[in-house]
DNA sequence: GCCGTTCTGGACCGATTAATCTAGAAGTCA
DNA sequence: TGACTTCTAGATTAATCGGTCCAGAACGGC
């Protein structure tokens, strides 16, 4: 932090924030560095480059952001204390609560904001890309702990299991950008969970 | 068709396809004329301009061949007579299969060439988005008719059913994109269909 | 008050964007 | 052959892209 010179003359946190909205809703590349430095107030070129670095730069710091916030409701999935079935559910649930949320673009960060990408750009697409590897080897873990656990039938077939919860999940992004209601999506969700209780290993009487 | 004059100097219907790969991979707007044109053979502009009228004509014809060709794998969907169970495995399985084909660019034009869009070409994206609607219908009405038909249980969630199985099939974009091998895919698709058995009404002893 | 530091407004950069224009080439038809 | 039509090569358009530069403004420390 700066203690010294003349402070700058905008919320360089407010500034992140609306730049991430921007990203989020019409994506990387679309985004001008005009609009961005509208959204941040108007500011010019040469506060944008002093705070940021660069276009580029400023989407990462975005893409942190979010998944700081938002990207939370992912967190269930990486939290081993959670039952797994408490765990996929949560995922499930929160992730169609916040991305069918109005206050904010529709649909999710990662799957939405590098999807259409120049070939020059495709180390970005391969930033956001890493963060929804990362959510698909935690669901492989939860749903392989779910089976160790015996909370679901040892001949399972994960890999399948994996992709289809993965799958749906990715979907959601595409379902809430085109509008669908929250309830939709969970009742959709609800039906998915009772496969999974459908899979699960019966009690012994 | 022209009877008089100097004819074309390339052949336009593979103009189109190629166009057509482009946008599916990289989507509209990262895609440029100077790219457009080089994939035709380094037409010049006046070339382009004389076939096609403009980049987004080009990509509304680059649409309809999509439709016409690779997107038939959803015509199952609407075709009445089929089972209804018949006609969502296929559109599932034929999916995938299209989709992580290594001949042509991963995932689905519908979802994905208009995705990242700035909001002076929304009407592209709506276009797309139309698509995914007529899909989500047909859908819709297929799940509709099994339960009509005594397929599904009458108690059936026939919206969430819907919205998963929407889901779910959006989804695959997303997943193929992103290098998951079509074994998975329809290991995830055959647990689907487990489910819809689960929800079938049993036969009466 | 003055110095060093940091930020700002605005001009400016070359490159690229989609699209247009002109001159002429290459064909059909009478 | 010559009129007519259609297409092509290449220069050119205005606008916008991400990014740089500079002169001066606004601060803290001395």
């Amino acid at each position: 932090m700066p203690r010294t010179g003349r402070p700058r003359g905008f919320d360089r946190d407010q500034a992140v924030e609306a730049a991430m909205e921007l990203f989020w809703e019409h994506g990387y590349e679309p985004t001008s560095l005009s609009q961005l430095k509208a959204c941040m107030g108007g500011i010019s070129s040469a506060s944008f480059y002093a705070a940021f670095g660069s276009k580029e730069a400023l989407f990462q710091e975005g893409l942190a952001r979010y998944l700081a916030t938002h990207g939370q409701v992912m967190a269930p999935l990486h939290d081993p204390s959670l039952k797994p079935r408490e765990a996929v559910e949560q995922a499930l649930r929160r992730s169609a609560r916040m991305q069918s949320g109005r206050d904010h673009p529709l649909g999710c960060f990662v799957t939405l904001s590098a999807t259409n990408c120049s070939p020059e750009n495709r180390h970005l697409r391969a930033l956001v890309q890493q963060e929804r590897e990362r959510n698909r080897t935690a669901l492989a873990d939860c749903i392989q702990r779910a089976v160790d656990r015996g909370e679901l039938q040892a001949k399972t077939d994960t890999a399948g299991l994996t992709t289809l919860f993965n799958t749906f999940l990715l979907g959601i992004s595409l379902e809430a950008r085109d509008g669908t209601e929250l309830e939709k999506l969970d009742a959709a969700a609800s039906q998915l969970m009772r496969m999974w209780d459908a899979l699960a290993e019966p009690e012994r009487p």
